[in-house]
DNA sequence: TCGCATGTCAACCATTTGGTTAAAACAAAA
DNA sequence: TTTTGTTTTAACCAAATGGTTGACATGCGA
């Protein structure tokens, strides 16, 4: 499973990454107030004087994290979206793609949730900044994708904007929750990844004759 | 918008649902770990020594406010599925329903999605409790309707448990990320509850759709 | 070899945090 | 009024937490 844009800010040394890496866990599972330096620190099996040696201080470190997270976050959204000649194939190629990036960055998923619980302020920072900067954010691509789709006659008329929130609603939620599902769901328990594969079936399936014309 | 099932356990007096209110919102904002005692403290608008005195300990507090709205979550299940004749007036009712018990009770789900960011070890617990004891969990009834409509040949072959997860995807997840919403929706930083009822429209045409026979 | 920049660490510090205590209000029965 | 039990508070404490410091290592060019 080979990375789209890596894991690391480019000019991190070994040390930095070990460090982004522990904080990123660290933070996705317990929040920014809930994330301990220590905690950090022992994962990332160095001094904790490193991490203010790196990062000055909690608040600098959570910045870098996330923000770094969430570029990758949101362009995410444009490499998992190829360039399909249907939109039956553009919803299945995306589907998968982002699925799969989010099962192999599960953390970055965690991060972005665990801001918005908290309020996100940070979140809405960066996202206007990122408005300000592109005029539009990544989720955009799909939102015209589905325009066209409807133009075209491919689809019914549906709201592009609910439809794409629904889309990532889907991809989504099972990985927030997958503690749960695991207990829950019997398939689930037993081979998490065949869950997954089946699972983007089953979406593909639902959403595709959800938005078909009849 | 009246409560199905109170806010709080019945034997509480005042200054414990004071206690139980603040520390509600606290823990599902900032997690189990990032929650302060003296922020749940000043919410309550009670001196600190009040909470040991009435829930002992930070970890009793949690454990007690986490059991009792996870009884309050599984129960929404059940609540939102009132008696309709057809799985279409069905689907239509419990989305109605359950977004509505989100809204107005939005911190018990962030308490949920919480709890499963930081590894679901509490939730593992209780669950399996609930299971044991009552056999199968509340969205069992959810699963059986769709299983109903299946083999009566009302909607498409699908699967149940599937399924059903993804109902409760989209009901859920644009509340879980209602800060990332409102910046980006336009509709929605206009007006989060007209937002919230076009939403139930929307995600009921899509799912229908996704459902019933060509 | 020396000097200097970069990394690394144990020990330390000030503040915050969960938690306690002993005394004071308060209320209702005796 | 006295007594008895509950509720409330300010002051306090030990441990944990974010953060600092000064010494020590390591590598590398001069």
């Amino acid at each position: 499973m080979p990375d789209a844009g890596s894991q690391h800010p480019d000019a991190y040394s070994d040390t930095e990454r070990q460090i982004f890496d522990a904080a990123l866990q660290e933070f996705a599972r317990k929040g920014r107030d809930g994330a301990r330096m220590q905690a950090i620190a022992d994962a990332a099996d160095i001094n904790k004087a490193m991490l203010h040696y790196y990062f000055r201080s909690k608040e600098r470190l959570y910045d870098e994290v996330f923000a770094f997270s969430m570029r990758r976050f949101m362009a995410a959204f444009g490499e998992s979206l190829g360039a399909a000649p249907t939109f039956r194939e553009t919803l299945r190629v995306f589907i998968d793609g982002y699925v799969d990036f989010i099962r192999d960055n599960r953390a970055v998923m965690q991060l972005m949730v665990s801001e918005n619980l908290a309020g996100g302020s940070a979140l809405g920072r960066h996202l206007r900044r990122m408005q300000e900067a592109e005029h539009a954010l990544p989720p955009r691509v799909l939102v015209e994708r589905i325009e066209a789709a409807v133009d075209a006659g491919e689809i019914r008329p549906v709201d592009p904007h609910h439809t794409v929130l629904s889309v990532i609603s889907t991809c989504l939620f099972f990985f927030v929750t997958e503690p749960t599902v695991r207990v829950i769901h019997p398939a689930a328990r037993a081979d998490w990844s065949e869950f997954v594969d089946a699972r983007k079936e089953h979406l593909f399936d639902l959403i595709y004759h959800g938005l078909a014309r009849p």
